[in-house]
DNA sequence: ATTTACTTATTTGGATACAATATTGATGTT
DNA sequence: AACATCAATATTGTATCCAAATAAGTAAAT
């Protein structure tokens, strides 16, 4: 191999070397996975240079990413004084949750008459296999089992959107320890919505999807508000 | 004045000299009105030089606007290739109003049991200018009229998301060359949603503010449609 | 000893320089 | 004349360099 894509040295020290036009992107992925899996925690400081020794490149794509973070909401820039990851707080969490609801009972409104049997099979196996796999996997497949249901609704705008709250939301998922419990329960009420997806039942479905999320945003809200009184 | 901030020459070649941390962000809001303004057509390619020039800068921070305008949906980015103002559809537009009915709703519906009296006096004022005001300046007074009713929600996320739906609406708006005849029933439904907010009926307010919406963006949809097939 | 003014160092923001990719034009071949 | 090949040009993406601003450290004064 010479000169190619990734992983040098002990792993973490990635010389990604993506030809001309990705780099950025590539930062960009690897900083936002780190935000939300809590490798950097909220308020940190952002400096430009460690990241770019960690990179392998210049200031420069990292900056580009830097841009694009803070407009997903994930960090915010000082002028002169440099970026710091965003906050995480209950009222944040609470908006986020109370976006989501809007935001997603929209897509699976527009999606519910265009949604193939097939499509719902698919959402359903991934069901199966949430079930089933380790909790570490769940807010992937998570979100791969809404996506696939929203996916219909074949509006670009609106699934970005769905996909940055769920990002913003992941942030909090890693933050509190214990997913399982609310796994346990998360499983039933798809299986609910699946059902009323195959009636092609508007009603019902929404009326589920919005429990399901507005459960979901309240256990993760109890449990932040819980475990430290900020 | 010495060596103060703006306009030099013939105005369009304005040389901002905001100093150390401002150029990318006069650059981003001098662009976006560009854009909403119909002064950059849509699909029309962006050259970083050009703009470099006339904005009297180097590329650097002009770069840094275009990737928060790109993170905006305002401007597409192909790699080695450059950026493309977003292209306008009556899908992208129907897909925005669908949106805004979403946002909008859920904002005016949390910030319903905090609006004050002087708040909605202070949006009917808004409202008193927009209808002596000349049509060129509706656009900026309905925004502000909207922004009223809805910032006590004290929802950051949701606030920005809806402003950005926003702008993304008045490209639309500007394509539109007759605002006339739409004015005249918004201001009916601007009245009449005053009307609800004071009566804190949050059921009426909603439905209000929601065939508000829908009204406009049929309206800019058939006249989209209408005036040249695309 | 604490505080304030000043100096030094670190860090960001921007300009310039260079490399990689894409586009265009010219040239030659069929 | 149409098409392919290759050189020249333009444009983006990245690196390096410089300036402005903030932060840290040091010395002087009370």
């Amino acid at each position: 191999m010479k000169s190619d894509s990734r992983t040098e040295s002990d792993g973490r020290t990635a010389v990604l070397k993506g030809r001309h036009g990705e780099q950025a992107t590539e930062i960009l992925d690897a900083l936002r996975e780190d935000i939300i899996g809590g490798r950097l925690p909220a308020e940190s400081v952002i400096r430009q240079q460690l990241l770019a020794e960690r990179f392998g490149v210049s200031r420069m794509p990292v900056r580009e990413a830097l841009y694009r973070l803070e407009a997903e909401g994930f960090i915010t820039f000082t002028p002169n004084k440099g970026a710091t990851v965003a906050p995480i707080s209950a009222a944040d969490l609470q908006e986020i949750y109370e976006m989501r609801v809007a935001a997603e009972t929209l897509a699976l409104r527009l999606a519910l008459p265009e949604l193939t049997n097939a499509q719902i099979d698919r959402a359903e196996a991934i069901q199966d296999e949430m079930e089933r796999a380790p909790v570490a996997s769940f807010g992937h497949l998570n979100g791969a089992f809404h996506t696939t249901l929203y996916q219909p609704c074949a509006r670009q705008r609106l699934l970005a959107h769905v996909e940055n709250l769920s990002n913003a939301a992941d942030r909090y998922l890693r933050v509190t320890v214990g997913t399982l419990d609310y796994a346990e329960v998360s499983h039933g009420e798809h299986r609910a919505l699946l059902e009323a997806c195959r009636r092609r039942d508007e009603t019902a479905a929404i009326a589920c999807l919005t429990r399901h999320i507005e459960d979901a945003g309240q256990k993760l809200h109890k449990r932040l508000t819980d475990g430290n009184g900020s």
